[in-house]
DNA sequence: CTGAAAGCGCTAACAC
DNA sequence: GTGTTAGCGCTTTCAG
């Protein structure tokens, strides 16, 4: 393997010194226009390109942040992750990612990280608040994708939860129905704290009683999106539709709601949380509110940027809009005029 | 920002030179126990940890891999990235990720990568073929997660889609379908090729004939399944199983199926490729062949690192099995006993 | 076993 | 405008 360039060989054959070489790469002004030309003819060449090793450590930056994501990664991660790389790219950054596992590693990790890195973006709360303080004091900018923790104040992208909640409680609530419950995700998420509010917020609005069966707490997951509307379909008096924290648990509730032979979105209308890919491409076509989660990371990294570049400022927390995708799952575009009557129906399960 | 630690400041604390320091942490057998103790105590006091652009520096060497993913990044690329990440982060490297984005920028980007990473991971055929060459004239150990491409070859790691496919044409021949279609992916796809040659391999070892209108060229996308499927079933004698060479477009199928008022798998069997999280979430259960994303990004890495080691070793060419994930879409697991009969039953489209 | 010293390739004062 | 030079923090001969 033939040795690469280096500013030495690039000074040599373009007749100048090392520091001109590097001047001109730097686009100094005070670089007379001939030289430079000269200087970018060679480099041009020799096809140089400085070893990012060498200038990091005279820099004493890296060009480099880090993406850090928990384990349990769903399926729309991917966008954000797309978005953090395309925004990075831009400013010729670089992205690291890492994946939580272990958390034992996790101690030893982050202090390993410091020189690698100019700043992290941590997707969701893939971390625990001391190890945020801990940066903090290391005076490594980071910002949060989610809501920003509250023991540890921070910058943070994070999209408009309640109102995506509140707005598609009131589409239902619209749709005619009274008897609305919520799915949500863990108790230990902040986000879907909020989407919570959001659904108790429009219910109250409307003069509606919440009774806590109503609100099944979940994992996320598809099968927990069954699990939850089996129990919501084993009440005495079930729910005319159901909110869920996110697509997933969604899709597992159609699944649910399609063994006890409703009929959605006549007998169920059930409204999903993330817009995931796929949300459009199942049967009935879910309603769901959008996350825009490319432009999350997106954010994220616009927000990492100020930062590193100017430590002091207040922390930024930016709220991105979410909206009500109307498809089918929620009662509209229903071809068969049958919907308004039929929510009425008896809702006892078929396998009883 | 209090200075971080330096060999220096470890070698003063501990009365040593910086060599020693180096070597204690090198774990170079020639350092006195006592003296190493002493080092590595001082070192856990000041929670030193090498500063990497200096040791990358000094080394010549990254202990970075670059992933490299097309723009039209699918659901399931998130695994593959899973898969890469931690069989890295267990020998200590670091992943750096990349999108292809504009051609334009990945020719300037290439050469610059070279001092950046100490190895490459291309997912499906994110790059162009001179590129490939190119980088071997450079030495630079990289391997395809996909068939190896015929004009560079290298290491690969792709799945047994020949088989997968093969499979799944066989399963569908079972359950007594003789008119089978298939939905290809595009043509430039290397891994669809050989699904399309696993398809009719199992038509023609049945004796069936194989009608060119029977294979359609789809683009690996939702859209393109429905399309495809439309065409399907506008022909005079449409097929009454369909293979797609993903699962996205078996979405598609199955949508564009109902609009026809088919029931399914009844009046048409369909069987996708890849098994995505979603594919056993929706209506019917997709049978489909599954594609072991993780462990593709795993052995993508272990290839690498063997490469990176040794790097005159011939090419290795793995190929990870594929099997059928048999749900509901192919006709199994039919709780009604009359998938049988029904097949044969007119296909008439409900909307000509 | 340990220390001195020469790089690794680049940037940025500081002179001229 | 341009060159000289001193680091950046670490690894690795080469002596001892």
């Amino acid at each position: 393997m033939k040795k690469n360039a280096t500013v030495y060989t690039v000074a040599e054959r373009a007749g100048v010194s090392i520091a001109t070489v590097s001047r001109t790469l730097a686009g100094s002004p005070k670089v007379a226009s001939l030289t430079r030309q000269r200087v970018l003819q060679v480099v041009d060449e020799l096809n140089y390109v400085p070893h990012p090793a060498a200038r990091r450590l005279a820099h004493q930056r890296t060009d480099t942040i880090a993406l850090v994501f928990p384990d349990i990664s769903g399926p729309y991660y991917s966008s954000v992750i797309r978005g953090v790389e395309q925004a990075t790219g831009v400013h010729d950054y670089n992205v690291l990612i890492y994946g939580t596992r272990d958390k034992a590693r996790s101690d030893q990790f982050l202090r390993g990280l410091t020189s690698k890195i100019d700043g992290l973006i941590f997707l969701a709360r893939s971390i625990e608040e001391d190890y945020l303080a801990w940066l903090q004091k290391q005076d490594i900018p980071f910002v949060l994708i989610g809501p920003s923790a509250p023991l540890a104040p921070s910058d943070s992208v994070s999209v408009d939860n309640l109102h995506g909640a509140y707005q598609a409680a009131r589409h239902l609530l619209w749709h005619g129905h009274r008897r609305i419950a919520i799915i949500t995700g863990p108790s230990n998420s902040p986000d879907c704290r909020q989407r919570l509010d959001g659904y108790k917020r429009a219910l109250r609005e409307a003069g509606l009683s919440l009774p806590p069966e109503w609100i099944i707490t979940g994992n996320f997951q598809y099968e927990g999106g069954r699990t939850a509307m089996v129990q919501l379909c084993q009440q005495d008096s079930p729910p005319t539709a159901v909110l869920a924290a996110n697509d997933e648990m969604a899709m597992g509730a159609i699944s649910a709601a399609r063994q006890y032979r409703l009929r959605l979105p006549e007998d169920m209308a059930i409204i999903g949380f993330d817009d995931i890919q796929v949300a459009g491409m199942i049967d009935p076509p879910l309603t769901t509110v959008l996350q825009p989660m490319q432009r999350l990371g997106e954010k994220a990294v616009e927000l990492l940027f100020q930062r590193i570049r100017t430590q002091g400022a207040p922390w930024q927390n930016e709220i991105l809009p979410t909206h009500l995708v109307v498809r089918r799952s929620c009662g509209c575009l229903t071809n068969q005029g049958l919907s308004q009557k039929s929510r009425v129906s008896a809702l006892t399960p078929f396998s009883r």
